[in-house]
DNA sequence: CCGAAGGTTTACTGATCGGTACATCTTGTG
DNA sequence: CACAAGATGTACCGATCAGTAAACCTTCGG
């Protein structure tokens, strides 16, 4: 079994969800998609479930690693990454097929919060919560913990706002209020 | 044809789609979880997108008419008010049944920007918006367009973070960051 | 060159999707 | 009560859903 036809087809799964939604998204289309026939899909993974998890598995792992590595570059303090954080979030919302949070919309489809993509979405947000409470804490704030929840509160509301579209400049609004936020806790 | 029968249905087919989804939740689980004939449904919805815009107008209602009545109630001041939403928050993310924003779930389904389901999304968020910002002016802060948009990203976030539960209490944290918000913008 | 192991494709399954035709029942008016 | 108008329930439509059986290729040791 080639890992190589394995990762094709859920990176190009990845792309088919983000873009078209989980349920709405039959498995039917996904062969024409990613001409991938869907025998071989069930080799690979037992259940549409599995795929869509190995899917938000991979969606993590891309989405946490990009936006690491993007507020290392756009500064060099652990308090200034925290605050370009969202410049990293605008850049992603200018993209050309932004479509909002993946996980969120994973949540949506699955409410359930004993079912495993709710779950695997939750661990998403528990994994960002932790790295961002180590740079609060780098940062040397006071109460690392509430501040890194305050500012993920921000980033959250940034990227429903930018996905439901009603306002210009969700990310920047949430910069505003997170150096403000960061300001206040700083010794 | 009886206003109250078509009433009847837009209400229950809310809790079923509340609940359970939209594209998960066939019509005839909602004949089954109604009582009502799936005849009569097509009678007074040509399609399920219809009935589903129809839910969401009744949504919005009752949403906005409960969180505006609610924030007058535990508040005088305009400026209170504003802050207080967060309170109101958090009643309503212990109530048994929370499952997140149902505008918000509605745009993870309906994605594209130009579906009326997406829209319809779009203008509840704009209403609400219209409201903090009249709450932001009366209260006389500066800026108070911005101020509104802010405090609308911390809402924004704390509802998705409530319903992905990865946080205890993400309605306080986000009044705390709200005070401090408002503080620093009052004269 | 052979043959077999294993991954791939075609063609199909029963169940369910959104939506409808038509016969039946309920209701207001005389 | 009689009767027409309109709402209702049953039974069904083709399309599509997630998932599968079995024939079909490809590949590699000998």
């Amino acid at each position: 079994m080639r890992p190589s036809k394995r990762n094709e087809l859920v990176q190009k799964a990845l792309e088919v969800f983000y873009r078209n939604g989980f349920h709405a998204t039959g498995m039917d289309m996904l062969v024409g998609q990613t001409g991938i026939s869907k025998t071989s899909m069930y080799k690979h993974f037992r259940t549409k479930e599995d795929l869509i998890i190995a899917v938000l598995r991979l969606r993590d792992e891309h989405f946490r690693n990009w936006l690491y590595r993007r507020m290392e570059e756009l500064a060099d303090t652990p308090e200034q990454q925290l605050i370009v954080m969202f410049d990293a979030l605008e850049e992603w919302f200018d993209e050309a097929g932004f479509k909002g949070c993946m996980f969120v919309k994973a949540s949506s489809e699955y409410q359930d919060t004993s079912h495993p993509i709710h779950q695997q979405s939750a661990d998403h947000k528990r994994l960002l919560e932790r790295h961002v409470i180590e740079l609060a804490k780098k940062a040397n704030l006071v109460n690392p913990e509430a501040v890194a929840r305050q500012l993920l509160l921000l980033k959250e509301g940034a990227i429903v706002t930018a996905h439901l579209a009603h306002t210009k400049n969700p990310a920047q609004d949430a910069k505003a209020a997170a150096i403000l936020l960061v300001d206040r806790h700083s010794h």
